[in-house]
DNA sequence: TCGCTTT
């Protein structure tokens, strides 16, 4: 009873005006806590976006009695000195202390930073030029790619990676941490080598292979990456290889020649040192993005054997998340050496765009049941839908693709080229609806994303935070449904808890849930639900799909397109359209 | 469970 009351309240009866409220109530909510913090009235964009914010707020505050042109070197921090570990570190961001960082613009976008020698935030890329001399070309590049104002983490990651110094770096989704990285790449590597450059030098063992390496856990991603790193690569001929399965075979050999930056995933990097097709000794510049992922069991021991490979005596290492649990946390501070520590926001929480709801729909019916309802009436599109596994993602796939809608999919057991395409239709807005497993979680960044559904409960509250991440990028906003069954009732609390954190309205039961009732295992924060299969459910769903095939004849109706072509204006750090679609990486191979 | 080489 009380689960068809919750069902009908929650997600069944979703209804339009309803959702807007939400958004409005979650926007509110939202500026009024930057606002409190800056002085200054609600503005449309987030903190951690809001760069005219950044440069007016310091008039607001007591001006900094250092000068403001002072050498970052000669920066003093409040932890100066204190070399604090990167555990430790974590009680000082959740109490929001930062000493007199007031005077330094941290506060104001709520950045933390902690280590020795903190460099001071540079607050737009003019300032960086200056203080570091940033070539004009890539100034141009910035611009010309409508890049021109710094978010949060740009602002304080650059300069300190621009020091040589090595960074943890944990910054919302999609609040532009690609760029974060990737400028202070280029402007370090300074100028690409040729061998007319270096004619000696290449002969050397020591001056093979690339200077940077860039590794990250998806395939999609690396390609993202890479295209992001031919923005700032204009005008220059840079050798940038994308450095994954499905990337061209004959362009990753180069990798021993006349290579400055290798994109790649580990398992593909790992092979690719055993056939001795590239050696990393010669790699100063070193970033793992989405680190907590790729330091996490499954894929640690692939990475660490990727970082043993650089064996540079220089080497500076970089790594990059929204979120990064203690595990990931303890081996990032065995990794990197005197780091800077900076956390945007709150560190492992959801993006602030993102209005997000918690619908429970009783059984696997229930949930393809509140499913077709929300697609029914307001369905905010495009959308992804997450599911567990392959299998669910197949079967899913097949029981929408006859619903009057353009869907599509994307998991590992397609081909290299499905998945560059599917990719592809999404970038191009071909695609309302992609069913999709974790592989899209990360990292991606499709600009006009409106909606995430997880349709099955995420297993972690990283998954969580990631996949909702999805939505809500660079100044948007976004919603997030999350569906939940009896099933996944003893796991709910940690996810309801973010949520209720970033003020979404979700059923209060939820919340009262006995802390007893949550998982066992806490430490790994994993689980396991065996699943019926989408479509093999009791009642009246089933043969629904051969009833609809039968409507259209056995043909697609002729399906409407979410978007007119391209997406609109798109800001800073939205990767996609800028550069064009998928053609860019996917035609290497 | 998912993701990640090449042959």
């Amino acid at each position: 009873m009380e689960a068809f009351a919750l069902l009908s309240r929650g997600g069944a009866r979703f209804n339009k005006d309803r959702f807007r409220d939400q958004v409005r109530l979650f926007e509110t909510t939202g500026e009024a806590s930057t606002s409190s913090d800056t002085g200054i009235g609600a503005a449309s964009l987030p903190t951690e976006l809001d760069f005219f914010k950044y440069a007016s707020g310091s008039d607001t505050k007591p001006r900094s009695t250092k000068s403001k042109g002072k050498l970052p070197a000669a920066a003093t921090s409040p932890l100066l000195g204190s070399s604090m570990l990167l555990e430790d570190a974590m009680s000082v961001d959740e109490e929001g202390s930062s000493g007199d960082e007031s005077s330094t613009g941290r506060s104001i976008h709520r950045i933390a930073a902690t280590g020795s020698r903190i460099p001071e935030p540079a607050g737009d890329f003019e300032i960086l030029s200056q203080r570091y001399g940033l070539s004009q070309l890539l100034l141009d590049n910035l611009a010309s790619n409508e890049l021109s104002h710094p978010t949060a983490i740009q602002c304080q990651a650059v300069p300190i990676l621009l020091e040589k110094r090595d960074l943890a770096g944990i910054s919302p989704t999609g609040t532009g941490k690609t760029l974060a990285y990737v400028l202070p790449m280029f402007a370090l590597l300074g100028s690409p080598l040729t061998s007319k450059d270096r004619p000696e030098a290449q002969q050397g063992t020591k001056e093979h292979g690339p200077r940077a390496l860039i590794v990250c856990p998806t395939r999609e991603l690396a390609g993202q990456i890479y295209n992001e790193c031919m923005k700032l690569a204009q005008g220059r001929k840079w050798n940038i290889l994308l450095f994954s399965k499905g990337a061209s075979s004959s362009e990753q050999k180069k990798a021993m020649g006349k290579v400055d930056i290798v994109i790649g995933t580990p398992l593909r990097i790992l092979a690719a040192i055993r056939e001795e097709a590239i050696r990393l000794d010669n790699v100063r510049y070193l970033v793992l993005d989405e680190a907590d992922n790729l330091l996490d069991t499954d894929f640690g021991k692939q990475t660490e054997e990727v970082l043993e490979s650089c064996t540079h005596p220089d080497l500076q290492k970089c790594i990059f998340s929204a979120t990064l649990p203690q595990v990931a946390e303890r081996v990032a501070k065995r990794v990197l050496v005197d780091p800077v520590r900076v956390v945007v926001g709150v560190k492992d929480s959801a993006s602030l765009n993102v209005a997000q709801t918690l619908t429970y729909c009783g059984t696997e019916v229930g949930k393809l049941f509140a499913l077709r309802q929300l697609l029914a009436t307001s369905p905010p599109l495009p959308m992804l839908i997450f599911v567990q596994s392959k299998e669910r993602a197949k079967q899913l796939y097949q029981e929408l693709l006859y619903d009057n809608l353009t869907v599509d999919q994307l998991h590992s057991d397609m081909t290299s080229k499905q998945r560059i395409e599917s990719v592809a239709r999404m970038r191009r807005g071909e695609t309302w609806v992609m069913v999709c497993t974790e592989v899209m979680a990360r990292g991606m960044d499709f600009g006009g994303i409106k909606g995430v559904v997880n349709y099955d409960f995420p297993t972690t509250v990283q998954g969580y935070v990631h996949r909702i991440g999805r939505t809500g990028r660079a100044g948007r906003t976004g919603v997030a449904v999350t569906y939940f069954t009896d099933a996944d009732v003893p796991f709910l609390r940690p996810i309801a808890q973010m949520i209720n954190q970033t003020h979404a309205q979700i059923p209060e039961w939820t919340l009262k849930l006995n802390k007893a009732r949550k998982m066992k295992s806490d430490e790994k924060r994993r689980r396991k639900v065996k699943r019926d299969s989408v479509t093999k459910v009791a009642g009246g769903l089933v043969g629904r799909r051969d009833a609809l095939r039968r409507r259209h004849g056995g043909k697609k109706e002729k399906k409407l397109s979410p978007r007119g072509g391209r997406n609109g204006a798109r800001t800073s750090s939205s990767a996609i359209d800028a550069s064009g679609d998928d053609g860019e990486w996917s035609g290497l191979s």
